[in-house]
RNA sequence: GUGGGUGUAGCUCAGCUGGUAGAGCGCCGCGUUGUGGUCGCGGAUGCCGCGGGUUCAAGUCCCGUCACUCACCCCA
């Protein structure tokens, strides 16, 4: 193996062809409930003020304590490469005064994120999402609705083992009591120093650590699920209602806790059975008071961010060919100079009229063209020589029959475009 | 960040108790004229991750390092 003089970062994944084209699959599969819902999309910075992030995520949760990439800039500003999208979109939707129209305001975005974390399968320090925030409304038939959508992403990839989590982390009126009580609960168990100092900093985290001796202790530990109050209980009962009638399907998960701070009320997450320890492939919840807290009205919200890369491993591990396919509807085969020039105009004409085409370059031969035409995937291969040129035609081969026959250059374009949209609609 | 495993051709991997490298797939060429896939024949390709040590001799043993990987942690 040659060395290389670079690496690309640690932790930093790649996609290039062939995976290349499921991962572009994966992303526009999680993306498109979201843009026939009504959601905008938002196109934001990768990084941001570090002190939004701070505020918005929380300064006791890892992601911001020990995960941010944050350098200063050269006015001595300090910014952080953005560790997860829900702050940022609060701080546009503010910054930009989109809360002061029609609510809620509906928006979805796509894109890398970056935690500096010890790299795994399926955990990278960059890290690809697609999420959706629905800010301004607290009817519980929207938590409803932005669930329904993740599950339908995974669905319109034909993913089938993988499952919902969902529970409520009450709100500022309820959890706060709640959270003393666990927190004497947990000060009565025998617990490490590390899982001491986290029971202090967030209790709730201790609740969903894996380890079977601490699981074991906590079989009595009391839940937010048992202790919302009246408008939490009835929100979440009307949460779960909705779902219903919306056809997902979900777990109750009352330890379940997530990594960021905002969270309040309804709270979910998508785990994959096949991906081994790295198995949520996506989550998200309802925040209540985040937008007040990075200086906006107290507007509440509730999004998701769906793993891009994850769920790519997860398709793979399900055997699912996402995004698999040609290339190109054509491949045209030149023979001679003349050949070349001619079937230039012809793959531009091809192209305009939306037919996707490749061509054999570097005059290769005959043989070694064609061979090139295969890899392609082409399923049409566009001959021409200079009997061809000669007689304005070209041979069309069929690579899967296998047969050939002989087409008029004038009409060759109408024709082929005829041959993609039909396939395009089966 | 903590602990374990792995690192040999482009890919997947073999290489027993130390004796200066192999397979399959892929790639390139040939099988006569302007035709791919299958088949047959032929060919190229390795700082054996990197650095040091032990040894007459290291892909093989030891140390370090980097990368990947598994679990914890964290989360998408």
């Amino acid at each position: 193996m040659t060395v290389a003089d670079f690496q690309a970062p640690k932790g930093v994944p790649e996609y290039f062809p062939p995976r290349s084209a499921a991962f572009l699959a994966v992303r526009d599969a999680l993306a498109y409930p979201a843009t026939h819902a009504g959601y905008g999309y938002i196109e934001l910075p990768v990084f941001e003020d570090t002190a939004l992030f701070v505020r918005g995520v929380g300064e006791s949760t890892d992601v911001v304590s020990k995960e941010m990439y944050t350098f200063l800039d050269r006015g001595e500003r300090s910014l952080s490469l953005r560790p997860e999208g829900t702050a940022g979109v609060m701080r546009s939707i503010v910054e930009n005064r989109m809360d002061q129209g029609s609510l809620p305001v509906k928006l979805w975005y796509a894109g890398p994120f970056f935690r500096a974390e010890r790299p795994q399968h399926g955990r990278y320090r960059q890290l690809q999402q697609v999420g959706l925030e629905a800010v301004g409304g607290d009817d519980p038939a929207l938590d409803a609705e932005v669930i329904a959508l993740a599950d339908e992403g995974y669905r319109r990839l034909g993913l089938s083992h993988y499952r919902l989590d969902l529970t409520s982390l009450g709100c500022a009126e309820c959890r706060p009591a709640y959270r003393e009580e666990l927190i004497a609960f947990l000060s009565t168990c025998d617990l490490d120093d590390a899982t001491r100092a986290r029971a202090q900093m967030n209790p709730l985290r201790v609740l969903d650590d894996k380890r079977e001796q601490v699981q074991v202790q906590l079989t009595n530990a009391p839940l937010m699920v048992d202790r919302l109050c009246d408008a939490c209980r009835e929100h979440y009962d009307a949460v779960r209602g909705f779902l219903r009638d919306a056809g997902v399907q979900w777990q109750e998960a009352p330890r379940l806790v997530r990594g960021l701070d905002y969270y309040t009320r309804t709270t979910f997450e998508f785990t994959h059975e096949m991906l081994g320890a790295q198995s949520g492939i996506g989550g998200g919840g309802r925040y209540d008071g985040l937008m007040e807290s990075v200086g906006g009205a107290a507007l509440s919200g509730i999004g998701f961010g769906l793993g891009t890369d994850r769920t790519l491993l997860a398709c793979e591990a399900e055997g699912l060919e996402v995004g698999a396919g040609p290339r190109v509807d054509a491949f045209v085969v030149p023979i001679g100079e003349q050949a070349r020039h001619l079937s230039v105009r012809l793959i531009a004409e091809l192209r305009e009229a939306g037919v996707r085409v490749d061509m054999a370059y570097g005059g290769r031969g005959v043989k070694g063209s064609m061979k090139a035409a295969d890899r392609s995937g082409a399923p049409a291969v566009i001959i021409m020589g200079d009997d061809e040129v000669a007689s304005k035609s070209v041979q069309v081969k069929d690579m899967h029959e296998g047969s050939q026959r002989s087409v008029a250059l004038d009409g060759l374009v109408a024709e082929l475009k005829k041959t993609v949209t039909q396939e395009g609609t089966t």
